[in-house]
DNA sequence: GATCCTTGTCACAAAACTGCAACCGAAGTG
DNA sequence: CACTTCGGTTGCAGTTTTGTGACAAGGATC
């Protein structure tokens, strides 16, 4: 899976170091600045996933950066973390108002903040946050049901859907034609095992278009795998 | 428009009131119980725009309500928050990653409360915050109930708009007839799932006018979806 | 009450998908 | 090497799913 882009608007280096490390750990790619005109390029430039917004910050003050990204159509989906020192409730209630998603408070936990953010990226794109299946370089994504490799979208069959994403949620694990009509097929289908033959041809086909390595091993008298090193 | 409908479930009374008291200023229908079970029961009844949800309550434990509530498939996307008297880290991160979309410790203000339950709303329903919805080149300002593509306005009858709402405040999400006919019509309307097909053909006819890409993916057998980059 | 708009269904057309059977070639076996 | 077994491929007919245009019923408007 691609990772998650962060945009870090924040001016206290240290601060910024710290957070950076924690989604960086997290398996985030973090672009940084701490100066609010240059937020609003890098948001444009970026397309982050998230941004991470200090509420005091050189050039305009985060709140009329949060405004600004709201109103311009490439940024108004963009989920908006305001960090900020100032602990009083007006201040909070009119972070929130703005139109930030979440809203938390120095000093704060490293570690609370990446579950915060994390609960906010799974309101608003559970694809980044879970419903997501992957291996290699083939990335499935259950709610959009949309197949991936390397970027490029797959098209594919109901059928064959259900065949990879079978094979996604056991990576490696062998399967006989059997156990495979058994999963993807509905229970009682009386279907020819020879049939998951040309299913798992038509998968091959379409995710290897372009000269790709396949991915999907046989394994003789057995059945099949998805498996990157053969 | 109909009021924001909230589950609150706490089953300290005089707390109950005093939320009770502050959302339903601030207009929503407020429902209230103080027993996990019945929760789970009033939010298929009530069909809330979003839970409050208190972590310490009688019968199943807050934290366990919350698990089943993002099981069902009727609750599943109903923002949840919750509430509680714990304020150590390990037990909000906790509460964050069982799928609440907030985390708010007593003792709170109240005010602060309905700031981030509109802030919430916004990120998941933003139709209901009365915000502008967007997607490509689609704007729809729900308030006006206006819709346009590309600066043009956009005619659309009334089952249209709401479909279109829907499918906005989720893009790229697939959603089987069936749902969509859940979240579109009336919640009891017995109604053919393929009278969805031609009110999507109704709407992709209003959307595409003049030769436009569609932004409607048909997803063959799982659904419809909003989509630009097929 | 006449007119206009919206809605849900239906029937038919078009498109996409499915499963099978037949034929081939590759991989094991002795 | 001759033989056997197993998986790969292909074409296609039948089936399923979706698109579309027409229509009648119901509501709203004036």
């Amino acid at each position: 899976m691609t990772n998650k882009r962060l945009l870090l608007v924040e001016d206290d280096r240290a601060l910024a170091d710290l957070v950076t490390f924690h989604f960086e750990r997290a398996g985030y790619d973090v672009t940084r600045t701490g100066d609010g005109e240059e937020a609003l390029i890098l948001a444009d430039e970026v397309r982050p996933d998230m941004i991470l917004l200090d509420w005091m910050i050189e050039g305009i003050s985060g709140i009329e950066v949060c405004r600004r990204l709201r109103r311009r159509a490439t940024t108004a989906n963009v989920p908006i973390m305001m960090l900020t020192a100032r602990g009083e409730e007006s201040d909070r209630i009119r972070g929130l108002e703005t139109g930030a998603d979440d809203y938390v408070t120095k000093p704060f936990s490293p570690r609370e903040l990446v579950a915060r953010a994390a609960a906010v990226l799974r309101r608003v794109r559970p694809a980044l946050a879970g419903e997501q299946l992957a291996y290699a370089d083939i990335e499935m994504d259950v709610a959009s049901h949309r197949v991936r490799r390397g970027g490029d979208q797959i098209p594919l069959g109901p059928t064959e859907f259900r065949l990879l994403k079978h094979l996604l949620e056991h990576p490696g694990r062998v399967f006989s034609r059997e156990r495979l009509l058994d999963a993807v097929w509905s229970h009682d289908a009386e279907i020819d095992a020879r049939t998951v033959d040309v299913h798992v041809r038509r998968l091959r086909q379409a995710l290897n278009a372009g000269d790709r390595p396949d991915l999907v091993r046989t394994v003789r008298s057995a059945g099949y795998s998805l498996d990157s090193d053969r």
